[in-house]
DNA sequence: TGGTATTGTTCGGCTAGACCGAACGGAGTT
DNA sequence: AACTCCGTTCGGTCTAGCCGAACAATACCA
């Protein structure tokens, strides 16, 4: 049997316009949309939009909203992520782990599993403070610019981390961010002779990342772990005892998962 | 403006399809269905239902796993879900309550929301024991088996209630089942009398539940939450020392966004 | 190792069904 | 009360989804 194709060969629009138009909806604001906006942004006609919104309607995928017929989402979509989550082995026995690293460090923390070189958050805790960092899950972020990514680069081989930026072009979302592939080597060299990775600010202003992947039964990396918060609140001194706590759950997930512990330099598991 | 269409005038079948499909991947194994597999339960040709995956893995909705190309549910069903969670209210403040409710009585605890006269599980919080109830988030439920859903029928007129035994039929599902209107009637009186709804074996041999429900800013119910677990576990008079545990927290709930406590009888509220 | 059964993927024809434009009817506004 | 905007309906056009069948590759078994 040959292998799946690459490019999107059989996509069908109306399925593609049905996905894409849930995704508007997710970024919707939270009373919802009305056909007019949805079919504005879907880029489709009022009566087709109308037509998806009432065929996502009969599924609960959407829901409707009186008055004037605003469209949200259902609560079907939890029944799809429940079921997900069951499906992906170690969700259940990571997250009290990240729920520790939260409470250890006061910091909201995020888990990512390892999707082909790119991170895919799949859960998070936020920490106690006010303020919430907007990290949407279940989207593949770019590895380049967050600390999670780059944990799990630094694992991966050389060839997948140049393959990978040449596919992105390691675009830039601030001043700090790393766009060049040497420095991202240099970087990622770092990351594997002291454990964690760590964004300085290179992906949104002001905040900070540190991140530790962890690996699975094979010794390729499975995921990753990080803390979000804000680059002020510690001195640059304190960053390092930061890594060392990622570290150490990190190892926890690995270990929670049947996997291996991260070994120092320069046994450190490079395999692909 | 007229009313929505109540009938599937306007389902379109491929988007249909899809939709089903997603379903379908949600019901299968954690390793997922073969696209033969798929088809089967899709009752469509493999084709089509290659077609179908190879969209809805475009859209990381669906993953391939590698060998046999098996297909399972993608991570970006987590960002609807995310999504969702944002856009309903109540979720992020409801949840530390029922989280509360849990390590209060040892129970996995439930949270719903009231939907039309039937429950729609949005939450669940799993309790420290080994035993794990299969209880999928994201559907609606029958009113007339679950604590949740007789909490909620409870509180709505009585025609309401007519108007669902009349739609549902009332089903059986164990020999404790309630499935006339009448004894149907007498139980939501009782929970409207003592404050929370029991299920004893209603729904499942065994299991026990008790809900209460909390309403809304309009004085309507808002949703319900209900513990869940062995009736072998508890005499049946700590049953009603539960109840005022779970009708306790299900008035926090109301507290936090915003609603009306419960109130005894006979000024119980019964609006619509 | 060779043969067979099964599964994943591709392709082309047919027609069902998706898409659009335009019209209808409430609702809110000035 | 007239106007405007929006949600819903409807019918015609033609695209694009659906299927069947062929092909390729793997798994199973002897």
């Amino acid at each position: 049997m040959t292998r799946a194709p690459q490019d999107g060969r059989y996509r069908l629009q109306g399925v593609s316009r049905a996905l894409r138009l849930l995704d508007i909806l997710a970024d919707a604001s939270a009373d919802g949309l009305s056909v007019t906006e949805a079919a504005a942004q879907l880029e489709a006609s009022k009566s087709t939009t109308f037509g998806l919104l009432q065929t996502l309607m009969a599924f609960n995928y959407v829901t409707d909203q009186t008055p004037g017929p605003r469209y949200r989402l259902g609560p079907a979509v939890l029944h799809l992520a429940d079921a997900h989550t069951r499906t992906v082995p170690f969700m259940e026995t990571v997250r009290p782990i990240a729920r520790a690293l939260t409470e250890a460090t006061g910091w909201t923390s995020r888990v990512a599993i390892h999707d082909g070189g790119y991170p895919v958050f799949i859960d998070r805790v936020d920490g106690p403070g006010t303020i919430r960092f907007y990290t949407p899950l279940g989207v593949r972020e770019l590895p380049h610019r967050s600390s999670a990514g780059k944990a799990i680069l630094a694992e991966l081989d050389e060839s997948v981390v140049l393959a990978i930026a040449a596919e992105t072009g390691l675009p830039r979302s601030t001043a700090h961010t790393i766009t060049d592939v040497t420095s991202l080597l240099a970087d990622l060299a770092l990351c594997r002779s002291r454990g964690f990775a760590v964004d300085d600010e290179e992906d949104d202003d002001g905040v900070l990342c540190v991140g530790a992947a962890f690996g699975g039964r094979d010794g390729a990396p499975a995921g990753a772990v990080s803390i979000t918060g804000l680059k002020a609140e510690v001195p640059d001194w304190k960053v390092h005892e930061l890594g060392l706590v990622v570290r150490a759950h990190a190892d926890q997930m690995a270990l929670a998962i049947g996997g291996q512990r991260w070994r120092a330099e320069p046994s450190a598991v490079r395999s692909k």
